[in-house]
DNA sequence: AGGCTGTTTTGATGTTTCTCTATGCAAGCT
DNA sequence: AGCTTGCATAGAGAAACATCAAAACAGCCT
């Protein structure tokens, strides 16, 4: 069930600081990072992504998802889909339920690449 | 020049923490960020605004971004425009040339949105 | 076995996105 | 003024995406 991830792009060779802000990307990075970008990229993903990591528990069930939104079930499978082919997100079937949780690395990874050195990366961004 | 930037989403009211990986998402929020993450969610736009960002002086001539793709200058132009319209980025003409530069405000908010609290958001994330 | 519930897959359709060529506009130069 | 260069906009075609209904699949429970 938790077949089709993403290779997660083998960063940090320079000791430090991911780059996107500091270096250039190159081709290859910069499709690898477009493809998890692009999963965040609709608003029913963020949602579905935010509610799944913010579960307690670390987990949560597709029944408890898919009645937050004004779609098919079938969209919401495929959204999560989607994210889970992102690397974001994995999942595992317990009996007659499917439970889906947050795979921290490749949120970790996608910050840190946004990350500008020296900054506290919570708050303060009042643009 | 620098008209249709975004409004940036009004977060971080509860003090802390500017949610999504802490707090379900509402729908607004969630519109809001997804235009911002769709922007960066195709490599060429991901590879223009590391050049972008990367640049020593905190500017760059549009002249010196179009050669290092093999699209065609309208190309590149409607990829600025949207890094733009996502207010990521802005622009100047001085004279005959066009310069772009970097918003740190709507970086520092993706990176933020993104960080797991009480992490140091740059690199160990080798997944 | 047969039926029921929860979830994913398939196939179809309308919309969005990426890319190009052609055109327009702005500024400098002769 | 007229030409040239740098960049943006307009319009069009092809590919990718979001969504749904229908069908398939996986575990229960009689």
């Amino acid at each position: 069930m938790s077949k089709q991830e993403l290779v997660v792009l083998g960063q940090d060779e320079s000791g430090c600081c991911p780059t996107l802000l500091t270096a250039p990307l190159d081709q290859e990075q910069a499709v690898e990072l477009a493809k998890m970008f692009k999963a965040l990229g609709d608003p029913v993903r963020l949602r579905l992504l935010s509610m799944i990591a913010s579960r307690e528990g670390g987990e949560i069930c597709v029944c408890d998802l898919t009645p937050a939104f004004d779609l098919s079930q079938p969209t919401i499978s495929h959204h999560l889909k989607l994210l889970r082919q992102a690397g974001l997100i994995d999942c595992e079937r317990r009996g007659t339920w499917v439970y889906y949780w947050l795979l921290p690395g490749t949120i970790d990874k996608l910050a840190g690449v946004l990350t500008r050195s020296g900054r506290p990366a919570t708050s303060e961004a009042s643009a």
